[in-house]
DNA sequence: AATGAATGAGTGTTCATTCAT
DNA sequence: GATGAATGAACACTCATTCAT
């Protein structure tokens, strides 16, 4: 009856450890030695290394994705949606951010293993998008397009705060960063000069 | 009189392994496999694994900023700096995607040995940001949370074109992608309603 | 239920491979072969070859000292007392013969690491020629250099017999080795001629 | 027409790091390093490193024994003789401390290579103990068990002196040693009490 | 369930030796 | 004769994984 479980502690000393040396840059020793418990006791709830990075890698991708799409659901207009999601997702990174380094440094390897037919952030945002051009929110952009400048200014703000470029909450710049997003993707909608 | 010297040939082995497993996933036994020599002719030109990465990394890194350094010393307008930084940017992608995809892996383990007084493309492009703040183009932004919105949008639709979400050269969308980075910008820096 | 543990199996393994062929010599491997197991245990005990080494030699190196240091308690006149040590460092060479060979071809290059204050043969030796000058036993000589001819007759007469220059047990010509440092020790102390 | 040719500047160089280092411990790279020479150019004057070790180590070795054996042919008696060896020996350690601490590590791996009936130290010190049983000078003692005795009294201090247990040239302690020697060579051939 | 000793394949690196220039 | 780039077989050491207890 220990008011931690051994699973919750593995989990944790990897996701920390992963994000600050890369999944192949730590041990199972040196997981096993952070959470406190044996080597052995590790593969009681993990086949391998790689799954077990696999499954928070995995877990915590696809569980992003769900969260952003369940805001989806409120009949909102695209910038109140794209604002909350905005929002959300820097109160993710805000909540746990070695969860979020783990997730940029882990997908390089590990995103081709997540199923084309998924629902991921990327799905969410992109959707978001057709639906303000479907209501002319928008004018009619890629939606991909559109994702990868969404998702790009949020992503890269977090990695700017991780290496100290940005100081304070990202929660903090949640507002003036969905302003950047819809502005960026009108920007994409109009014809060249 | 071989046609390539060894050097060329480990350096372009090395990125193509780093930029597809990351460099803790490449052995030296197969980046010398790869380039065609033996693994002690590697030690010839680089005095380990990870100073090759390094030195790679670092290299190309720097580069890139001194490049688009050297694109802002023309007087242009702020719109027309950043299409040619950005459509700059795309070439670079579309001419060495290994390289590119080498430099996203790598940076995690590799940027804090960057000095911190270096010029790089962040430099390069917050500074173009704070010359347009002073002209008045631009309202009074940020300028590294400019940077990181300008860079996410382009990065970020280099990493969808790395994972197959997006077609076609990535220098096609310089023109979009610029119009969205500079109406970001102009976003940040309105106010909250 | 292993009749001999995994540790006194290096051990053996290692000084008699050691004594053979030098620290330098020996590979792990070989360590690991001889002793019956997998070159990865060897370092569940020792951290490293060379700390393996250092372990063997200097256990062994101060357990003779302290030995030695131990028969010097009793109120014995000079000679039994030399008489002693010498009847105990030879039973101690015919007991382990390679223990001995591999410190001789050892203390080259880990003699430097036995801390100055250690209590060593050297120190048991000098410690008890100092004795017999506080007695009278002895003419006043240097400490050091009545050791040095005390322990070399002894160490020389075991080398010739590592060598095969001199056959049987080095215990039976204690009592003549004994003798010969005596009067070592006292022409030392006599004026040159 | 260089003032000093290669293999000289090889030779010290070599010898020099195998004192300090054992013939293990040093790599062609560093003697040639410390030479100034090519590694190449080393293979054009010894055929490997084991080679370079073993001639450095006869020669140095044969030749002390031949200049022992020469200082022999004069009709000195014992006492003479055995004073002229010793100080001939202190001498040569003294104007080459290198070339003895080599000999002193490499004799481990290197003395079995050795001839059994060429002429060494051990033979001339041997032979002149056994002249000195011929003429009466010396009761009956075992030749080589003398030996031992009287080079173990002078290389053990040459030890000590090397590892700075006693200060000074090595020829100022000659005198006495040669006493020592003689005095112990005698307490060999005394009857057990 | 948990441990931790043991395994053995694999890693980065060194180095004696060769050889084209 | 001399050079130094190249080789390839070691080497010390690590680590994911297994398993007897």
């Amino acid at each position: 009856m220990r008011s931690v479980g051994v699973k919750p502690k593995i989990e944790q000393a990897a996701i920390e450890l992963f994000a600050a040396h890369g999944v192949d840059g730590v041990s199972i020793g040196e997981i096993a030695a952070a959470a406190g418990v044996s080597q052995g006791a590790l593969y009681r709830h993990y086949p391998s290394k790689e799954e077990l990075a696999w499954s928070l890698f995995s877990e915590a991708y696809l569980r992003t994705g769900a969260e952003l799409d369940a805001l989806g659901h409120q009949d909102d207009n695209f910038a109140a949606h794209l604002g909350a999601m905005v929002a959300h997702f820097c109160a993710l990174y805000d909540s746990d951010p070695a969860l979020f380094r783990f997730m940029l440094i882990a997908q390089h390897g590990l995103l081709p293993r997540i199923d084309a037919d998924q629902r991921t952030v990327i799905e969410a945002v992109a959707d978001t998008v057709a639906a303000a051009i479907a209501t002319g929110e928008t004018p009619p952009v890629d939606r991909l397009e559109a994702a990868a400048a969404i998702i790009g200014i949020v992503l890269q703000t977090a990695v700017f705060h991780i290496y100290d470029r940005l100081p304070g909450p990202l929660s903090s710049r949640a507002p003036a960063l969905a302003r950047a997003a819809l502005a960026a993707v009108a920007a994409l909608g109009a014809a060249a000069a």
